[in-house]
Formats: C-alpha cells, sequence, structure tokens
DNA sequence: GGTATATGTTGCCAAAAATACAACACTGTT
DNA sequence: AACAGTGTTGTATTTTTGGCAACATATACC
C-alpha cells in the first residue's frame, strides 16, 4: 500500500509532540525521525500554518496547536456512546462466544443500551431498552463499584444467590474495584452469570458499562476470571477510544 | 516561506471532514480540494494509518479518527489555566444563572477551553474546541482590549449589530478597558448577550477570558451592568488565584 | 436481469516536489 | 570575543508524488 511520506513524516511530528510535556525543538523532532533538521524545520511550518502545532512565546520549541482541540472535540459531539462501543461488543461476542450488553445509569438502575447476540445462543428477547436493578447484575455492580455513587436502596432478592446484606455488598464492590471487573453469579436470574468492566469517558468520568452474559455452563467459575479480564481489557479499549487517559483517572481520584 | 504541499494537503482533508456531518468519501475530497483521486485515496490511507481519519464499516465514507481525540485531549491536560478557572465557571452559573465560558487566545481568533452549563439551559451543544472572531464576541474583546494586540483583520459581520467600523471598534474597547468588562450585545449571534472580563496570570500577563452568556431576554439591557459586575470580580479572584497582583500590572502598563 | 453510471484502488512513467548539504542569522555561554 | 547550539533559507539532485489509465466493485436505472 502506498502512503504519502512527507504526509505520514507530519503525522510522527503530532505523535512525537505528545509524550513531551515542554514541547520540543527543531533538531530534537529531526534527530527523533531521522530527518534533517531542513525537513523538519519547513514541515513544522505547513502545520504550523494550519494550527496543527504552535510554538512558544520565544518562537523556538514547538507545541501541539489548537486545531487538534478544535477537530478532537468535533469528534466527541457527533459520536454516541452507543456507536463508539459496538465493534467492541461483537468483539466480545467474538473472543467469548457470549451475548454483550452495554448499559448506562439511568434512574439508579442499569439501562440496557445495547446488545449483541452470540450466534450459536439460543434466541433471547432483545433487553435493550429495560432497566435493571444494580445490586444483582454485572453492569450494575460497575457503576456502583466505579461510579461512586453509594446504594442506599433495599437489596431486594431475585434468586437465593442474591446478596441482600449490605455489608456483604460492600465486600464484593471493593473487591470489583480491585480486580477491575465486576461478576454476577445467578444472583439475578437462575443459571446466568455475568461479568462487566467500567467504561469511561474523555474527562475519566464513569459513563457506562459493558460485559457479557452466558449459561452457567458455559461461563463457569473456572473460566470466569479469564472472561473477567477479556471484558476488561476490552472496556478499556473502548474508554481509549472515548479519549479517555488513564493519567487523568490518577489525578482525578488523587483529587478526591 | 516553504510548505510541504503534501502535508499542507493532508492537513485540508482533516478540515474538510470537519465541517461534514457522515464523513466524505475519495471522490468528493478530491472534486473540493481540487486533487486527482488517486492522491486522495493515498493520502487518506496514510492518514488512516496513523489513525487520523478512518473509514466508516461499508470502508466507503472516511470520518476523523481517534487519534484527534488522543491528541486534543492531550493539549487539554497541558492547559493548567482550565483547572483552575473551572470553579469560578461554576461561581458565574450560581450567581448568574446564565451559561459560563473560558477562552484563551489562539490564531487570532478566541479559543474556548472551557464551558459551564447553566443547569435550567437547554441542552446546547458543546463549544469547547471552537475558535471565534475577536471583534464581535464579549471574550474576543476582552482580549483586544487588554492584551494590547491591535486587530487588524476585517471586520466581517455577523448579525446587523455586529461593529464593522474600526473607530467604533476603538472605541468600544477603551470603554471596555475603562469599566473592566466587555460587552456582545447580540453582534455575534441573535438573540444572545455575553459579557466577559480578563484573566491575568503571576507576571500580570493576559492568559484568558471568563465571562457568560445568555438569552437577550434574561440577559437584558437593565441588568447587564450588574452582570458585568459579577463577571470582573470572578475574574479577578481567578487571577488572584494564578498569583496576579494589581500593582505589578500598574508598573508594568507603566514600563509600556 | 442487464446495462449504465459512479466510486475506490492500483501500476506506471513523466514531472514536480522534497531532501540533503551548506551557508547564514541569532542566542547564550565560557 | 570566540564558540557551541539552535532555527531558517538557498540550491542542485534525487526521490517522491501525481496524473492518467485500467481495473474492480458498488449503485442506479431501465
Amino acid at each position: 500500500m502506498a502512503e504519502i511520506q512527507s504526509l505520514a513524516k507530519g503525522l510522527k511530528i503530532l505523535n512525537l509532540l505528545e509524550h513531551s510535556r515542554n514541547g520540543m525543538g527543531t533538531t530534537e523532532i529531526a534527530k527523533q525521525l531521522s530527518i534533517d533538521k531542513s525537513s523538519a524545520s519547513r514541515l513544522l511550518h505547513t502545520l504550523a500554518n494550519y494550527g496543527f502545532v504552535e510554538q512558544d512565546e520565544h518562537s523556538t520549541r514547538y507545541l501541539l496547536g489548537p486545531q487538534l482541540l478544535t477537530l478532537g472535540q468535533h469528534l466527541l459531539n457527533r459520536i454516541t456512546l452507543r456507536d463508539h462501543a459496538r465493534p467492541y461488543l461483537h468483539e466480545l461476542v467474538d473472543k467469548t462466544g457470549e451475548c454483550a450488553h452495554l448499559a448506562i445509569q439511568a434512574q439508579r438502575q442499569a439501562l440496557y443500551i445495547d446488545q449483541v447476540e452470540s450466534t450459536a445462543a439460543l434466541r433471547v428477547e432483545s433487553e435493550i431498552g429495560t432497566l435493571s436493578p444494580l445490586h444483582c447484575t454485572a453492569l450494575g455492580k460497575v457503576m456502583l463499584a466505579f461510579g461512586g455513587c453509594p446504594m442506599h436502596d433495599e437489596l431486594r432478592p431475585f434468586t437465593h444467590r442474591t446478596v441482600t446484606d449490605p455489608s456483604t455488598l460492600d465486600a464484593q464492590l471493593s473487591q470489583t474495584v480491585n480486580r477491575g471487573y465486576a461478576i454476577d453469579d445467578e444472583e439475578y436470574n437462575y443459571g446466568v452469570r455475568c461479568v462487566a468492566a467500567p467504561v469511561y469517558d474523555h474527562r475519566a468520568v464513569l459513563v457506562g458499562a459493558i460485559g457479557i452474559s452466558g449459561p452457567a455452563g458455559r461461563v463457569t467459575l473456572e473460566r470466569i476470571d479469564d472472561f473477567g479480564n477479556v471484558v476488561k481489557e476490552t472496556a478499556y479499549a473502548l474508554s481509549a477510544r472515548l479519549g479517555f487517559d488513564a493519567r487523568l483517572q490518577l489525578t482525578r481520584t488523587a483529587n478526591e
């Protein structure tokens, strides 16, 4: 496949500048990319003409420019969580063979807003648009554990495994935070186990959760941690797609 | 000044894609930029390789890519002004009930870098990342009046109230300096009035502006001076937070 | 269903643009 | 004052790019 090399060089410069705290000089950039100073200089001028980089006040070091903000923000406004999440739900189905779901928090419950069915699965009715309780579903527990919103409602039982004791639930939630994914072990529906992980946006705010659910016969307790890690990684990739930067979360939680 | 033309073409493609709702095809892009289909195709492939654009699922139309989000977000992280300003924007919303904005000067325009919406407000699309002209917005007039950077561009009209006469604008700017805040009286958008005031840093250098904007029905001409004083005081408090000392400014202006 | 129109991608060679090298201007340092 | 470092500009050479065409694929129209 043909690549326009000078365009590629310009884009490489932008990627380089991303990782430098205080900008970079022409010579420094040229060395990193193994190109001549003069080429770097001209590439930088072009990038600057279009606002993709800008020079520091002393007209020496180059920084990322405001045009990137403009374009990036534009992107955010037009793409909804659901559109973004869909390919990742498919990825989950491909990797686990189970049904995948996307939910957001609404009305102190988990609102299912998308679903991708596994090909081999029995035909189940779509759960999109349904609300589920937070304390006994994997998607709901993610919101409790990572959303910072405590559970005040009564812990209504749905199966004999449903956790109804607040302190037991608290223990489960901190465990959830530690391992990065939540588990529902037949706590809402008999014979169904679920795993879910958090999705963050560009402000490091929890915006939803994705997860899988399947029959206890296939989603066994032996395999559930493997599933959990797959879900966790996929959710992380989706978050990155939404502009989430793990470092942001660190500073945010540090402030709280 | 030398420009790397193929890089420029790639950047132009990104700018084109910003203004298209559902992406654009190779041929369409080629026509807009008066280049050959084949060139457009190769440029797009290069942009796609680096994540600056991506193809729609049907492998046809091109959209802006996630890398722009990553880079744009990175840029935001750099700007500590934004972090400092946030509580003051909330304060403005609390005191006035209107939307509050923070902007900096970039490319001879006002770059919106943060926004806090009033609770009662209709849900408006975020303006973060957008560039606005200086001569007909309150935030922009602040930069002209207090930034010491004269206006040389043409005064393009946006509404019938937009000031297009240089000497009228000059009079407005000195009035702005005297009272300490700038007003936009439906000069950019019909039905919207804005008020803004300058933010200085520890060196007494203008670093940005904060302000509010709201429907002319609520931000009336009778109340606008009250709003102006609130904005001015809040901006002053933020400046103090950034280490600004009013005495510094006096010595600075005396030296010039 | 079959033809016609439009779109996206790939080879090839001439033509044009980017590069390397050097020279130059400028800054801060020893 | 000489020096080392940086950033920019001129010019010839060489590489890359871009136009043209063919090809493959998708979409519209009888």
